[in-house]
DNA sequence: AAACAATCTGCAATATTTTGCAATATAAAT
DNA sequence: ATTTATATTGCAAAATATTGCAGATTGTTT
């Protein structure tokens, strides 16, 4: 049998199971497990498949990876994302707030697009990298772990030294008459320094979060300019907001 | 069973039910509580997941990028990373620089002391993640894209608001004459910064470094309390530093 | 402080890979 | 056709990695 035979039915084997046997191959190929285990490193060496002890996986993992599914969240935010990028325009300054709805802004951000972001998130800031025209201000702060974003009084007063065109507020809760809130005091308190710093204010929301409301208050519901929602039919809620002047997209 | 099979299980697992415990996975897998926490260990290296008591969780949308940057140093910086370890003590509050040289004592870390750490290194503060004990203080500024450290006024009034017991800082030339100096312009001045807010100055410099000068102007000489070389056998210039009362190790 | 669970460490048993070598096959040159 | 060089293959010993276990250590709960 022909090496590249061989090579055919072991990547043949690959596509079917994720995965292959130095055994099994050796059986199917009749030949020995150290010419199979050869085999597997010459392809291997073309990038083809993965060695690893025992036998090979595919080499460019499958969208089952968790590293991947990190990055894209919800089909929602996902379509909110996509929506807020129509009010980002060349040359402004915008202030990304912490949470997931925000990143997949960023990530969501064409290339060329050319921006000053002000932005306490470490994952945000990172993406950025990537954008050569975009210039990042990161506020200092206390590093909060699990969420890789800064709080506390510094990252407030870093906010409040910029006067931003737009904001890209992360939303927990919106409510007609108790306005903006949020589960945890020092975020709530830096997002209201976002918006106290920003021209524009868009509030990226699901659409089971209008009209709900947590311990912490960020600010009044008027403030904001435009409240971006993933589907927006339901409209009750739709009408009440327009009423108070808020673009609903 | 492959290894690479118990990792993709692993992670679909965790991708499904936002946690996993060790019992359970060592129920399905069919291995042993021990090889299941070892896998989860490896796993976490490479930042798929985050470890934690009794099973693993997934790893917050956290910046894996850097670590992937990390080159790991070359030996000389290893070395220079172990000696300097031996300066920080639990409790204390200590800034790092944002260079490698500093990186590589981050890594070196153990988990269990108790620390303040002030810094402008988003790689630094990622690896900081994970240790427990350790509060970090990110300073904000203009995000120097290649390096991933922040620079600029911002970040030189964020290091003028503390007083830190210990800085390390990465050195790129000390002479006796004309002291600490940089190649870069911002990065100096943030430097300098730093040195002015420490008390105890702990400089890490490879030993071809001693006695050269670049353009911009970091700090005399004498305010560094100890300098960390690789091989403390040249003597010459290891006596013109001693006289002067530095440190030399 | 005691009791318990989880983790770490060293170890031995097992499995896999590497390496050098010899036998065979294939290709190229005479 | 014969020889020579080159590559492939299988084998066996040595080196390396993996795994489960038992005891020590650490962390958590009551």
């Amino acid at each position: 049998m022909l090496k590249e035979e061989r090579f055919r039915i072991i990547l043949d084997q690959l596509g079917q199971d994720q995965k292959v046997h130095l055994a099994g191959l050796s059986g199917i190929l009749n030949v020995s497990e150290d010419t199979v285990r050869r085999d597997i490193k010459e392809l291997a060496d073309q990038g083809l498949l993965k060695s690893v002890r025992g036998g090979a996986v595919p080499h460019s993992p499958g969208p089952h990876r968790f590293k991947d599914r990190v990055e894209y969240g919800s089909e929602q935010k996902q379509i909110i994302a996509g929506k807020a990028l129509s009010f980002l325009k060349d040359g402004q300054v915008a202030i990304f707030d912490g949470g997931t709805s925000a990143l997949l802004i960023a990530q969501a951000l064409p290339k060329d697009i050319h921006l000053t972001v002000v932005t306490n998130s470490f994952p945000i800031a990172s993406i950025l990298e990537e954008h050569e025209k975009v210039e990042v201000l990161f506020a200092g702060g206390r590093l909060l772990k699990n969420s890789f974003v800064t709080i506390g009084n510094e990252t407030i007063q870093f906010f409040r030294k910029f006067r931003a065109d737009i904001c890209f507020l992360g939303i927990c809760s919106i409510h007609p008459d108790f306005g903006v809130t949020g589960p945890d005091y020092e975020e709530s308190e830096v997002k209201r320094a976002m918006v106290e710093s920003s021209r524009e204010i868009i509030a990226l929301s699901t659409m089971e979060k209008l009209g709900t409301a947590e311990a912490y208050y960020v600010c009044p519901t008027n403030q904001l300019t435009t409240i971006i929602t993933d589907q927006p039919d339901n409209l009750d809620a739709f009408e009440i907001y327009k009423s108070m002047g808020i673009n609903m997209v």
